[in-house]
RNA sequence: GGGCGAAUAGCUCAGGGGUUGAGAGCGCCUGCCUUACAAGCAGGAAGUCGGGGGUUCGAAUCCCUCUUCGCCCACCA
């Protein structure tokens, strides 16, 4: 390769393409053939099919990507398996707004094109976001990408369900689940998500109806509810049986208001004495509980509907005619006032509560009664919960172990069937003959009742999308066929992905993996944090406060955002990002990747030839630099490979940029600069080192900054053809680990640093040079200086260092860590006349800008009316000033003035 | 209602198994286009580590409590 077109500024634009390209070309993503290698698995959460690639995904890969790479490096037969998820309700969601500008509804079209209709979408658009993955260097193995329709996988999702089924762990249920009257299906537990809202508690008066034990002198019972649209489906009143103030009332009978509809009252132990008025309706089919209480109080008694599927008041009955067809929120407004004006309201109070939404759409999701499919979950649970407790499942952090165990302890059968078109359609036939209410329920369509031999029909609903991403770590490879990839490659090690999704998908591939595999997936579940704005809210498109990462690859490349990323989370917290400075957001990042060019930059063009490997080098021949630098460079190996094992990916980045940065380019670059010039010998050893050290600086940076650090590579003489992306992983050489230099060589930089420190702040002009005297009592200081000669002259720009010497004479003291100092005379590198009287008026100045400001504070109109802060402020400023005149009179007083 | 987490420099955050002068990046100030890098170099200012209490020779760190924020779970309608 040439070394001589790198550009001063690196611009990942032009290389991050190509780079990309050629690992797809060298097939380093794909896991090497030979099956003597140890896997090493992760499955890709994967994103929706019509998902765009926002920062949470960027966060989300690059992590993964940053492991992968790792054990790539090590050597593993790595496999990242890429793919998608259908999305069941998302996906026909985004379908039905794009036919509905065309003015239909999926209805008009029918299941078979609108199904069609999604394909082609799909087809269209889907998948996207997986070549966006690899704008930001993905090294997923694409020959393996799955979909959860594809057919190899549906197969697996309906012998899931057919297994299941047959297992006694499918059922079909008629009980009150979540609907969401918008998306027009049913929803589990977890989708439907709580929210608070600011409602109102309605206390409404129940006529009471004459005879029976009602005392005569009440005229009604008051229930209070939130909910007093669906008081048409009442089916009783009730109060907690040992509640005396209703005693007298059990076994009456009151009128649903404004109908002739009439119900009893019980008693129930489930209702909460101190809440509303103790008395509560009982609506079976509309409340999951009122449901419960019905089953106790009469298992046979009817369940009345009164909402529509879409949330309307039904035409029935119950419903008096004028609220029949309104929507449920219109229909409220309307029955209470109407309530208010037959005086059978007696109050409304404001009310906050929590209230299910759908986690698709935010509608509020109505209780809803009716024929669904579930999964029995608590035998399921019982393994993936015994797996956690036993330690064969490791949580980092830890404490979401917590949250896992608490959620399958308390588990809760599973709503699996969705009333969509979109999705695996459940595998079940009902029976048409009269009479036979078989079910079949098999893989392939049945040519009749497996029980009559009658006509059957298949079952419209399909099945969660959740349902088919449980399966995904060995659906994807071809379960249920025996295939090679599960035998290799299941179970996989480790799962990264965000907290939110530990119940949807977490915890039940936990489940599906013991059921149907007899292991867990993963080993080791990472759960890092959420990607926020600077005010902590989650990044949304919908919220506009999101950052696209295409964007910032565009702008700052592919290696700022991963480093960025990486760096910023710390295990177990969140990502915190502002989305309206993008540049100094991502600056580290693009800072740092630029510094690696240069010194990369440096190196490259001052190493023409191949170089001997450092440790076939005669170490007699190192100086101090070189020994503290290799040192240095085993301290980077262990921290970074230590901090990688434990997930704290930060640290390793942190680990990397001070290598680079601190130690090789500002101190190793600079003192071995002679030698590469040839000003003094020993440049041979000096390449070496450069480019032992540099490159195990890109290996160790490489899986956090994959673009930047192998085109580097590429240029490195010596690095052979091999892509740095399957390079071995550095290996600690204790050899080099040498205390001794380090903390000598750690004097070497007190030293320079206690000097520049001297010209900096007596503005000493570069060119000149100082003179300086360590004072005798440090013999440390003396050591480094007389070991180090060179390098202190150059880096310190002294011309000549005296080793006696007191303090005489006009100069500045600097304080060395030990507490000893050195003292710079400054009377031969600058002007002391000059800077006396410079200081004298900066002097004058600062003490003009006090005056002022002490004026200011002893203005009792400025201190009592301007704000707090304001005066604070001033006050600070006042403090400031004040040392800062000390100093400067103790600049004077050090040159004599 | 229960549980969990966070509060450290102007901003975004590390750290914290008790013991030396509390860190980074960005921002800010001063001086520098020093032949790898101005996306840089050198130097610098800046924090009573949320309030209060306790344990200890010693606490930012451990314990208790309060305040504020965030998250998760939850059938008081």
């Amino acid at each position: 390769m040439t070394t001589t077109q790198l550009s001063p500024q690196y611009d990942p634009s032009t290389i991050e393409r190509a780079i990309y390209q050629r690992w797809l070309d060298l097939g380093v993503f794909a896991p090497p053939a030979d099956g003597d290698r140890e896997p090493y698995v992760i499955v890709i959460p994967p994103p929706n099919v019509t998902a765009v690639l926002h920062m949470g995904h960027g966060l989300n890969n690059t992590i993964q990507d940053v492991l992968i790479r790792l054990e790539r490096m090590r050597g593993r037969a790595v496999l990242w398996l890429p793919g998608t998820d259908h999305a069941g309700i998302a996906t026909q969601n985004v379908v039905e707004r794009l036919i509905a500008s065309e003015g239909k509804r999926r209805q008009d079209l029918g299941r078979d094109a609108f199904v069609e209709r999604v394909w082609a979408y799909v087809g269209e658009t889907g998948g996207r976001i997986l070549d966006q993955l690899k704008a930001i260097g993905a090294s997923c193995d694409w020959s393996r990408t799955r979909f959860t329709l594809d057919d190899e996988y549906s197969d697996a999702v309906l012998e899931v369900f057919v297994r299941l089924y047959h297992e006694g762990l499918i059922y079909r249920g008629h009980r009150v689940i979540h609907w969401c009257p918008r998306c027009l299906t049913a929803l589990s537990d977890e989708e439907a998500e709580f929210r608070e809202r600011d409602e109102s508690l309605y206390y409404i008066r129940y006529p009471i109806v004459r005879g029976g034990g009602t005392h005569a002198a009440d005229e009604h019972v008051v229930v209070a509810t939130t909910r007093p649209e669906t008081m048409f489906g009442d089916v009783a009143l009730v109060f907690h049986p040992d509640d005396a103030r209703y005693r007298r009332h059990r076994g009456g009978r009151v009128r649903i208001p404004l109908t002739a509809v009439e119900i009893g009252i019980d008693v129930s132990p489930a209702v909460e004495r101190d809440f509303g008025t103790g008395m509560l309706k009982v609506t079976p089919a509309h409340d999951a509980n009122d449901f419960d209480i019905a089953a106790v109080l009469d298992p046979k008694g009817e369940r009345p509907v009164i909402l529509t599927e879409d949330a309307r008041m039904a035409d029935v009955e119950r419903v008096p005619a004028d609220l029949r067809g309104l929507e449920r929120d219109g229909a409220r407004t309307y029955l209470v006032e109407r309530l208010r004006a037959e005086q059978l309201l007696e109050k409304a109070e404001p009310y906050r509560h929590a209230v299910r939404h759908c986690y698709r759409c935010d509608t509020v999701v109505e209780p809803r009664l009716s024929d669904q499919w579930f999964v029995r979950m608590a035998p399921l649970a019982a393994p993936a919960l015994e797996a956690y407790r036993r330690g064969r499942l490791r949580f980092v952090p830890e404490r979401w172990g917590k949250v896992y165990e608490q959620w399958l302890t308390q588990i809760r059968d599973w709503n699996i069937s969705r009333q969509l078109w979109w999705g695996h359609r459940i595998p079940a036939w009902f029976c048409e003959a009269d009479g036979c209410d078989h079910l079949t329920v098999q893989r392939d369509a049945p040519a009749g009742c497996q029980a009559c031999g009658g006509r059957v029909r298949q079952e419209t609903d399909v099945l969660d999308t959740w349902f088919s991403s449980w399966l995904w770590p060995f659906a994807t490879m071809g379960w249920p066929r025996p295939t090679a990839d599960l035998r290799r490659f299941y179970p996989g090690h480790t799962l990264v992905t965000a907290p939110e999704i530990l119940f949807f998908w977490v915890a039940r591939m936990v489940m599906a993996g013991y059921h149907f595999m007899h292991q867990a997936p993963f080993e080791t579940v990472f759960l890092h944090g959420t990607v926020r704005d600077t005010q902590h809210r989650k990044m949304s498109k919908s919220a506009g406060n999101g950052i696209d990462p295409l964007e910032v690859v565009d702008r700052y490349g592919a290696d700022a955002l991963r480093y960025t990323v990486v760096a910023g989370s710390a295990i177990g917290t969140d990502v915190i990002m502002d989305p309206n400075d993008l540049e100094s957001t991502f600056a580290a990042g693009r800072n740092f990747a630029n510094k690696l060019w240069n010194v990369g930059r440096f190196i490259v063009t001052n190493l023409d030839a191949p170089t001997t490997p450092a440790d076939g080098l005669d170490p007699a021949q190192f100086e101090l630099a070189d020994r503290w630098i290799l040192s240095r460079c085993q301290r980077a190996i262990t921290d970074t490979t230590d901090a990688l094992d434990r997930f704290r990916l930060n640290d390793a980045a942190a680990a990397g940029y001070h290598f680079v940065w601190d130690d090789l380019a500002d101190w190793y670059v600079e003192q071995v600069k002679p030698r590469l010039y040839g000003t003094v010998p020993g440049g041979e050893v000096a390449r070496a080192i450069l480019s032992h050290v540099f490159g195990t600086a890109l290996r160790l940076l490489h899986p956090i900054m994959p673009f930047v650090t192998e085109e580097l590579w590429s240029h490195l003489p010596g690095a052979g053809a091999e892509p740095l992306a399957t390079t071995a992983w550095p290996v600690p050489q204790t050899d080099f680990l040498d205390e001794e230099a380090e903390d000598r060589f750690g004097r070497v930089q007190a030293l320079v640093g206690a000097v520049r420190a001297v010209r900096a702040e007596y503005r000493v002009p570069p060119s000149r040079a100082v003179t300086a005297r360590v004072q005798p009592a440090n013999t440390a200081a003396l050591e480094a200086f007389n070991a180090e000669q060179r390098t202190i002259e150059r880096l310190a720009k002294i011309g000549k260092l005296a080793m006696d010497g007191g303090g005489g004479g006009g100069g500045a003291h600097a304080v060395l860590p030990d507490g000893s100092s050195v003292f710079v005379p400054l009377g031969d590198a600058i002007d002391v006349r000059q800077e006396c009287a410079r200081l004298a008026a900066e002097i004058e100045r600062v003490e003009r800008q006090l005056a002022a400001v002490d004026a200011k504070l002893r203005n009792d109109q400025f201190t009592n009316r301007a704000p707090a802060e304001v005066v604070e402020r001033e006050r600070q400023k006042a403090g400031t000033w004040r040392e800062q005149c000390e100093t400067l009179a103790d600049k004077r007083r050090a040159l004599g003035c």
